[in-house]
DNA sequence: TGATGAGCTCTTGTATACCAGACGGAGCAC
DNA sequence: GTGCTCCGTCTGGTATACAAGAGCTCATCA
């Protein structure tokens, strides 16, 4: 745990914001592993801040269930939980479902048809770089929310997105969960566009499911190949 | 805002914790008001405390959405929102309901059963304590969540119903209240033991949804006589 | 040999010193 | 009188010093 510090990432105002996203980021890469231990100094060391920063990058984390402080004994990666993430993909899934419930009475379908551009175009249009589709799955479903017009909604959607990011991320990885994303997000908005609500939620539900399963997959050979990796250091 | 320090409360086992629990009461008795500006050193000077458990406890009421930081300007309380509210009870709602649904499905109803031992009682066996029956009704509807079986979703619930807590608390002053509280809660758990989750649903959503109207009037009374009453002061 | 306790070293928790930036008011130019 | 500029004084952001508890090591003693 006393390699050089690796690189800065996207904007942030302070340091403080530096080393949550800098955290973050090793979390995700599994270079910090799920059952780790560690201390603020060795963050502080690696990270060349001062525990400040530190301490509040690390509460935040800690808040959104990624690590958690044993006081005066020090910090802990918290182990992955598959059923708890199953409990925010149902959560994912009602949250969806009900905006799309409110949809149709406010018919504030501006938003879908925007996304309609993304998602509904012909095979050879489509995005193919993984983390591109990943952002753009991720607006298509923050979209939804937003446009059912219920901003808490929007917000406790985003905290639950934001914490299955972590196993999410390496969904679109192989092209044929690419393609099976586009023609279920395009049917789903289809539905949508004819007013058929309960038939768009049903195809929204499987949708996510389907996601759900293939995600779990991909995050146990994931996980087991940063553990060889890991161990080959030593 | 330099009077003396008011009184500690609550189990904390650190100063950020009871600093966080301090400035918490502060703001629910609107000794703190909604649009008020302030420093972490006025803050730091009342309570006693340096600013570092300060700084701690106003993040954690930051991401709880009572104040917000203007970096190298101040911080704010926040001023009440009753669109936001609105949409916190459009969220309760939505879980309430949702969790009635996956109780039935469960049949995890030995917390329904215990429910019914607080409510299902005489009408002069029924508490009226204003504060008692408060937080009986928090059990209440997080018991209701929690029979679905999904934490997360327990944990969500919670965090809704805290930020409601500022305006809900203020509901249960008037003995009429209190006694449609009693009749309703029993209602619904009735509803529920005899399989009926659909009218269950409904009456939940109702008592909800006046609970929710109640407590609107209230809280605007209550601001406008804080007001005066800290305007006297000067 | 095993139990025990002193003490050392690590941790987080807290206080404090210092920094850069924002803001407001005094004073000057016009 | 009006507007501009400079400077002092606030602010939160950060680094660092210090306090106190947890846990481990190792020596000591029964």
């Amino acid at each position: 745990m006393n390699k050089k510090a690796p690189i800065p990432l996207d904007i942030a105002s302070n340091r403080a914001d530096e080393t949550y996203l800098r955290l973050k980021d090793e979390l995700f890469n599994f270079y910090l592993l799920p059952g780790d231990y560690f201390s603020e100094n060795e963050i502080a060391a690696r990270m060349e801040v001062s525990r400040t920063p530190v301490r509040e990058a690390l509460f935040r984390l800690q808040r959104e269930g990624y690590v958690r402080v044993m006081p005066r004994v020090g910090w802990q990666v918290r182990p992955l939980d598959f059923d708890k993430f199953d409990q925010l993909y149902e959560i994912r899934i009602l949250l969806e479902e009900s905006s799309l419930q409110r949809l149709v009475r406010k018919e504030n379908i501006s938003n879908i048809k925007m996304l309609m551009t993304t998602w509904c175009c012909l095979p050879d249009e489509r995005e193919s770089d993984a983390k591109a589709v990943w952002l753009q799955d991720e607006q298509f479903h923050a979209g939804l929310v937003e446009a059912g017009g219920n901003a808490e909604m929007s917000r406790i959607h985003q905290d639950v997105m934001e914490r299955l990011r972590i196993i999410r991320r390496l969904d679109f990885t192989k092209a044929q969960r690419v393609n099976a994303t586009y023609e279920e997000h395009a049917a789903i908005l289809e539905q949508i566009q004819r007013g058929r609500i309960s038939e768009a939620q049903r195809l929204l539900r499987s949708h996510i499911e389907a996601s759900r399963l293939e995600v779990h997959k991909i995050t146990l050979s994931m996980l087991y190949e940063a553990r060889l990796e890991k161990n080959r250091a030593y």
